[in-house]
DNA sequence: TATGAATGAGCTTTCATTCAT
DNA sequence: TATGAATGAAAGCTCATTCAT
């Protein structure tokens, strides 16, 4: 009980420690998040906050975790109701609209970091970027499943996940640079011709 | 004559040490590539940078740039010549990973970059990363002709451009992570997927 | 309680740090005064200079400041006492003497400074002595004080005060330089000098 | 002939560096002369500058013994020309504050390395700076005369000019410093003031 | 003799990390 | 567990000086 309480206070504190983190990131940049900048924001001396993360890399990959988690708890819920193509595909943009309008600034720093390869840091190539991937994945696995159903011509799904997932980050990334007003209905075009793309049979 | 010769040699200088800037970049991350690290890959002092460029800011930018100029340039070579739509995304979609693989470890870290507001630096959101936007946008432009010659369905350009370009570069840039062979013309079904998007008229 | 210990820990900190850099400027000059030698010097780290000083000029103003202070307490109580024109100012060289003294290699540096347009940093020519301005400022007091009183002839003030204050600082500085032994009474006929020739009636 | 020709051509190359010294050193401050500045002033290379001077320190040094020549030999030209006491010193300050006039912001600097130990460079603390020196001691021989004449007390003679010198410097300095328009009259009273010290006999 | 490209030591400053409290 | 003063490696950059031309 009493462990379990003390869990519960350790894991907030890692919570606000990461959401202090994204603050500072979005607004300073990644070169502007100092272990300073992220402890002051979050309220916390500057060693505490390698009593929850091992070092600076530790942290920034959580706090990039923690972000990309949240899309992909909805993403997957969008594509697990069973809706026609067009529909899914239509609401999975939506949603990312919205992830993306919330996350903003944070990940026209965080864009940057899709690829295993980071842009930061060499040394720590390792690491990967394992929920960016999973939601292609999931992607993948669902149009696989389509093709499986005869809607979707038979292609390399991975691929073709890969290639819808990261145009449509593209335009929306632009969009919310230049700040204009966006709907998500202003989209469904772009939809509609991907789907257009995948469904068709093509004539000799 | 004289000076000709110098200027050459000048310009030899410069170009050796973006050169080098590309190497560390793509060896070592953009944060290791410190001036000391491109200096000594470059073969030159610390010093002798600056004479070249006017801080650290300006050769990268100018390291960015320089391998920006050259697929730029490719590209728009194979849009200027006149080829049916299919083909000549095929062929761009070749040039691209002709020059993704060329440029590989470079365009794992700059990749990051292409967007307006860098991952890097807050203070310096100013930046642009104008060829890349140009890529872009004669993308667009090409697209925007077939569309008023008939043989495109009429959308915003721009996006369309945007996705497509953006789509092909991820898959480009995984396909060279997982270091497997690659023959362009394993990516024909995804520009025939794209091209079918495009020009199909829905059927009501 | 615990707070007054910290505050004075600091401020014992903050005077040894000064304390330091006035002891490499003295030794090595102000061009050889660098936060490494003056951390050095003090047994602490670069780095730590840093936590009580904003920067170089920051420490070296302050430096100045603590030494000029020194002094400035030492003449005020001089002049605030009650006393003979002639004494007064015997026992100010006095004084001086001996600040001199025991500041010897610091002064030669910074006696330099004493203008407000700095020897070293044409940016920073904003920058007052203010200490050393303050010195004149209560001698020119003490000495119209005094042509109020009748005991002096009526001139101005101010330049009559830097007169007297440069010109005997001067002669300090040289016995300093000279090394040899220095008494303060070898300069009372100096100010017998001064004192009559400005108490004298001119006679026609 | 040929040979003089050369060393005068060499002779006018090497002051008209020095004259670009001195308007950097005014212009931008101790600090802000570097080689490259001076250089680009003289309209020579950095390299020729070395074919001149040894070093840095040998050019500034140069730089400030021209400044002080000039002044030294109009003032030993004053002093020379017999006249009353109190003349010969409202002359030499008269002198004084014309060339201070048109050296204002070399002097504002250069003022500074008046004394022995200069306030640069410890390391070199072994050079003099004769010229000002002289100065003191050809008003010190002068007042000494005086005395030999009966015309002044008799006291130490050198610190009695450097007295004098010091004091009429920081005077002028003052007044160069606050800009306002300066005649020499204004500061008769100085000399009278100093005059009626140096001769007036005790009264008991 | 004159040049100026090249050098590299040395500067100030920042900041991730440690550890005594 | 939490702190933050202290550390020192490492960064970007400057500039006096050298030397091949």
């Amino acid at each position: 009980m009493s462990e379990s309480k003390e869990a519960l206070v350790e894991e907030f504190r890692r919570e606000s420690i990461l959401k202090a983190a994204l603050g500072v990131i979005a607004r300073e940049g990644l070169a502007g998040a100092s272990m300073q900048a992220i402890a002051g924001e979050a309220g916390v001396a500057k060693g505490t906050l390698y009593l929850y993360f091992r070092d600076r890399d530790d942290l920034l990959e959580q706090t990039k975790s923690h972000v990309f988690d949240g899309v992909l708890t909805r993403i997957r819920a969008v594509l697990d109701e069973p809706r026609p193509l067009r529909e899914a595909l239509r609401e999975l943009v939506r949603t990312k609209l919205e992830f993306f309008d919330q996350n903003q600034e944070f990940l026209r720093v965080y864009m940057a970091l899709r690829h295993k390869g980071d842009a930061m840091e060499a040394r720590h190539r390792r690491r990967e970027a394992p929920q960016y991937n999973r939601y292609v994945e999931i992607l993948a696995a669902w149009l696989e499943a389509a093709m499986a159903r005869g809607e979707v011509r038979s292609v390399d799904a991975g691929p073709l996940a890969l290639f819808f997932v990261e145009g449509v980050s593209a335009i929306l990334m632009r969009r919310l640079e230049q700040r204009g007003p966006h709907r998500s209905e202003d989209l469904d075009w772009l939809v509609d011709t991907f789907v257009d793309g995948i469904t068709t049979r093509r004539s000799s």
